[in-house]
DNA sequence: GTCTATACACAGATAGAC
DNA sequence: GTCTATCTGTGTATAGAC
């Protein structure tokens, strides 16, 4: 699969992350007119993606934030009761998104190998369409409370998980070799992880998601391919 | 080489960062005797990472700080000028030491394969010792002014260069394989990063340094490596 | 629904006693 | 050399006008 194939069969999934928030905290929400707060929502959950990732979010003012997303510090308030809940709901909603779409593609396929590159490739497209949001949440997961941060954690783990099942079957129906299953994926994880922690090195080297994809499948597969 | 041989035969780096500040510092610091300013800088550098982890630097506070290196905020401040300028100290000295020890051990070595072996277990057996210091360099560097800021990410490439360069000797000599040697060496430097940004986790699943250094070289031998 | 003005707490930094 | 006490700016959050 190529990567505009991927954007072209996946929906906005930056309005479904808004659409789920409002669904999620419609009542703290003191706005009542749906419209409104989706449009406002996309402005704020931008400006906190851009000067979070700029700055940090402990170093960005709501004072910042409300500039950067055009409303007022009264407005912005209207929305969300504190900063901290600005980053929760920033984090936890998109998640829930994020893994529906990886399901989805990959449910079709049994096949170990193809299965795997599925995976990897789907892994590597969404990040890739929503890098920011994945950048911003691996480096702000420790500013969240100790509970939904344990939430962040197991889903980074989910990821872990999906490509350790598939070395296990690869392995049980014999075309991959046995190894280190566990620790296989957590260096494959950390490849996958790499394109969007240094989404900006990999720009600058004219290296696109296509080639990155095509490079790491290739570069795994004399490990575990039985030879 | 094991762990354990590599920690006999490097000095204290720690300290050695305290003394690298000290003199890079001299005139700054207002205190006179050498033998009270290793001390406390000591104590100061030990908290800012201890907190400085926990909840990230923005969010550590000057009270935090000299609470949890014993010293009074007026005391603090003897030392350094700024909170900034705690963090610049922190990431810049430590950087050199780290390099002078990567290079001391990988320069005997001409064999491609047996460089590239001490390559990793020097750089994990670094990262290992220092992982406190690793670990919020990295997630760090972005509050840095932007010319520190620059030389941390020009620091950042070193290793990759290093690995880049063994590949390529590697391919001339005939025992690699030709391969996008930018991008190999990329991904590799991923998993070792790996080692100090997930260091929790692989503590919990109780893999050791060794290990792991044992698993990555056996990862991506069959990548390399003429068959 | 959105704004302006402001309360109040707490941050970084320093002066000056000991 | 180290401390306590304090200044001043800026941050989050809210009240109430429009």
């Amino acid at each position: 699969m190529k990567y505009t194939e991927f954007i072209d069969s996946v929906p906005d999934s930056r309005l479904d992350i808004c659409r789920a928030v409002f669904i999620a905290n419609r009542e703290k929400i003191k706005i009542k007119k749906e419209k409104t707060i989706l449009k406002n929502l996309e402005k704020i959950f931008d400006a906190t993606l851009k000067i979070g990732i700029e700055k940090g979010f402990q170093a960005m003012t709501m004072r910042d934030l409300s500039s950067g997303a055009g409303l007022s510090m009264g407005g912005l308030y209207s929305y969300f009761s504190s900063k901290d809940e600005i980053l929760r709901a920033s984090l936890s909603e998109g998640r829930k998104i994020v893994w529906q779409i990886l399901d989805e593609f990959i449910q079709g396929e049994t096949a170990p190998i193809a299965k795997l590159e599925i995976a990897l490739e789907v892994h590597l497209f969404l990040t890739e369409k929503l890098h920011k949001w994945f950048y911003f949440s691996y480096m702000e997961a420790k500013n969240l409370n100790p509970e939904d941060r344990k939430n962040a954690v197991q889903s980074e783990l989910y990821t872990e998980k999906l490509i350790e099942g598939i070395l296990i079957d690869g392995q049980k129906t014999g075309v991959f070799r046995q190894t280190n299953h566990k620790l296989a994926a957590s260096v494959i994880k950390a490849m996958l992880q790499d394109w969007y922690l240094k989404r900006g090195k990999y720009s600058r080297r004219n290296i696109t998601v296509d080639q990155y994809a095509h490079f790491i499948i290739g570069f795994i597969r004399p490990f575990y391919l039985k030879s």
